[in-house]
DNA sequence: TTTGACTCTGGGGTATGGTACAGACCTTAT
DNA sequence: ATAAGGTCTGTACCATACCCCAGAGTCAAA
């Protein structure tokens, strides 16, 4: 039974969203999610509908899961590959969203970092002994001024 | 007009939820919702059906507060109220849930530190200069080995 | 008493990144 | 020809932490 697509794929391989899914490592409801948000580019449909994968497709999942890996959100992803595509794009356009993101990712590492601070006064504050009633964790998070622990800036 | 409640809350002061959220700086809707997820208690009802706060609720909005400005999340914050309630628990017991959330906050810091790692790696490996296709943070992104800075443990 | 501000409920929507499922249809090997 | 397994769509749902709205009822001050 010829197909719609005999000439347009022949002699180039193609994949059903079963092996597309295995071959990038995700779920095939995933595949059809990135497919709906436009990070993949919309598959040509055999006549029974079922969609016509490439390696391209393989490949750019396999991007998006390696930027998802690096902080990138999916709409940024979006962006990057849009780049990507665009003919125009320059090396240094590409640069400056990874410096973005890696002030992104300095900032949420100072904001853990406060936190983390925070949390290691109270521990220490805390000898763990007696009832929670002089727990002096419970007293900062009520707002007492007295622990010296003070979580407003 | 006398209220059913007016002998419970004879002398003591009481709020409407726009004074509460006032004073505890939330939404409205966002003290409602704490209601539904049962981190304040259920207030009482005037006959009209109004909601009568005291201070205790707006305190305890203060303290849901704080400890989220710690990276609680309100599941674990209501655990930590369910030990605050609890006669019986142990300034030891407090100290532990901030442990194991500051073992989550250094895990969430390594992570991100490893991240920025990459991200520098990636940055400092471009130029800046030429057409993306030379562009070694889309290589590397791509899945190339010649960066030599895979993204792939 | 009037009127403007407040509160009530229920339902819907936001953003993030997916997963799950039903019921129908298709493919492929035997 | 049949049966197992793959794929289709649409919808709903998960967790997280809320926000917004309509329409009805209530409160409080002048």
């Amino acid at each position: 039974m010829r197909e719609d697509m005999d000439k347009k794929y022949e002699g180039i391989v193609t994949f059903k969203i079963g092996e597309v899914a295995r071959r990038a490592s995700v779920n095939k409801e995933t595949v059809r999610y990135y497919e709906k948000r436009e990070l993949i580019p919309e598959p040509d449909r055999r006549r029974s509908g079922y969609r016509i994968f490439t390696r391209r497709h393989i490949d750019q999942i396999r991007f998006i899961k390696r930027a998802q890996e690096l902080g990138f959100t999916l709409s940024e992803i979006k962006e990057l590959l849009e780049l990507r595509m665009d003919e125009d794009t320059t090396c240094s356009e590409i640069k400056s969203e990874a410096q973005e993101k890696y002030q992104d990712v300095v900032e949420k590492i100072e904001d853990l970092q406060r936190i983390k601070n925070t949390l290691v006064d109270l521990i220490d504050s805390c000898t763990g002994e007696g009832p929670k009633g002089d727990c002096p964790i419970l007293g900062a998070l009520e707002g007492d001024s007295e622990t010296g622990n003070q979580l407003r800036q």
